[in-house]
DNA sequence: GTGTACGCCTAACAGTGTTAGTGTCAACCC
DNA sequence: GGGTTGACACTAACACTGTTAGGCGTACAC
């Protein structure tokens, strides 16, 4: 009873997640079921659990796709502000080029997230301003991205027509603006603590 | 067959809203199915739907009630930054009270958050600058709530023990330092447009 | 006492993730 | 080439999910 494998390419974990990957993409997250992803690749359901243990490994398998598009080529920017200015507005960028994705995002602790706070230290930062402003930028730009993807309904009607226009856009400058800001500040008060004693007046 | 009315209280809205909300809370988004909430309720799941008219409409509901507890009392701050840092580090606090809802955030546009919109812009933002900032500070404090009650892994082995350590806790004097951070930083754009004309130099 | 409307029931439908057991094909060993 | 083995996909089923249709019992109005 069984169909000839010949018909068809053969079934892997990498076109599996693929797949997935290509039906969230295009029709949302609830959109993928074990019964349709089978189907897309042309087998029953229970065919994919020789391949992948459950639909969470399906999830992770996307999530970490989605991770391999984070790569940057060089010339990177002299100045390590700048530096981390371009990270997260490509962070966004990926984060906006895959919508239905971002509710999976912190499944895991990210490897390469956790880079880039060490790098943050080297910059002269306390320990405990390090953590603060890294936090407050990935929580700023994974929050930024969940916001200008979700499509609202319009109950705005009680807005100034030029605000509720303007809130409809989520412009990627703003993420520049906004990650700077933070890392700004934080460094600024890094390097007044090092020069007053802020003890309380 | 039915049984007495008299036995339990009448099935009502609030009640099936009040009860998702605890289930919710206790036990996750997942643990909230039709039939379990019925059941909690002494009833048949059908039976809900005479008070509501499916399941998402529990949802905003559970929405509804958690934004309800984000009033605040007077005296309130003269100063409009410290006014904003206070509202949404109280916002904070609540998203944080019903972590599992963190994720319904955004069901709706918020009432309360367009009544802050033109509050900001009479502090005589531009309107770019008002709508940019209040995104920011919007999308940061969502972003902030649903990464510190994300329980992730604890695969950071790899970092520094006083660093992984810190990575664990979000104290809310993070949110109160980044929100002000954010908030300053467009002010102070926005004064200098007035002031001098930044047209690349 | 009769009529009516409401509230809850049972039963069912179509869908979900997942598992057990079975079959079939392809490749390997001798 | 013949037999064995193991990988792969199948069917069938289980226990769930949200939701709807239709019926029954209770409580109240007149």
């Amino acid at each position: 009873m069984a169909t000839k494998r010949v018909d068809r390419a053969p079934v892997t974990r990498d076109r599996i997640v693929t797949r997935a990957l290509a039906i969230v993409d295009a029709e949302g997250l609830e959109a993928l079921s074990m019964r349709r992803l089978a189907s897309d690749l042309g087998v029953e359901a229970a065919s994919l659990y020789h391949h992948v243990r459950n639909k969470d490994e399906v999830l992770d398998g996307i999530v970490g796709l989605v991770r391999s598009e984070l790569r940057l080529e060089p010339p990177f920017p002299d100045d390590w502000i700048d530096l981390l200015v371009l990270i997260f507005a490509r962070y966004y960028t990926v984060l906006v080029a895959h919508p239905h994705t971002i509710s999976l995002a912190g499944r895991h602790v990210d490897t390469d997230e956790a880079d880039g706070l060490p790098f943050i230290l080297a910059q002269g930062f306390s320990i405990d301003d390090a953590v603060a402003a890294w936090q407050s930028v990935v929580s700023f730009v994974i929050g930024y991205a969940a916001m200008s993807t979700r499509q609202i309904p319009g109950d705005s009607d009680y807005l100034p027509s030029a605000l509720a226009e303007r809130m409809t856009r989520w412009p990627t400058e703003t993420v520049e603006r906004t990650v700077r800001a933070i890392l700004e500040a934080y460094a600024a008060a890094g390097s007044n603590a090092l020069k007053v004693q802020p003890s309380g007046g």
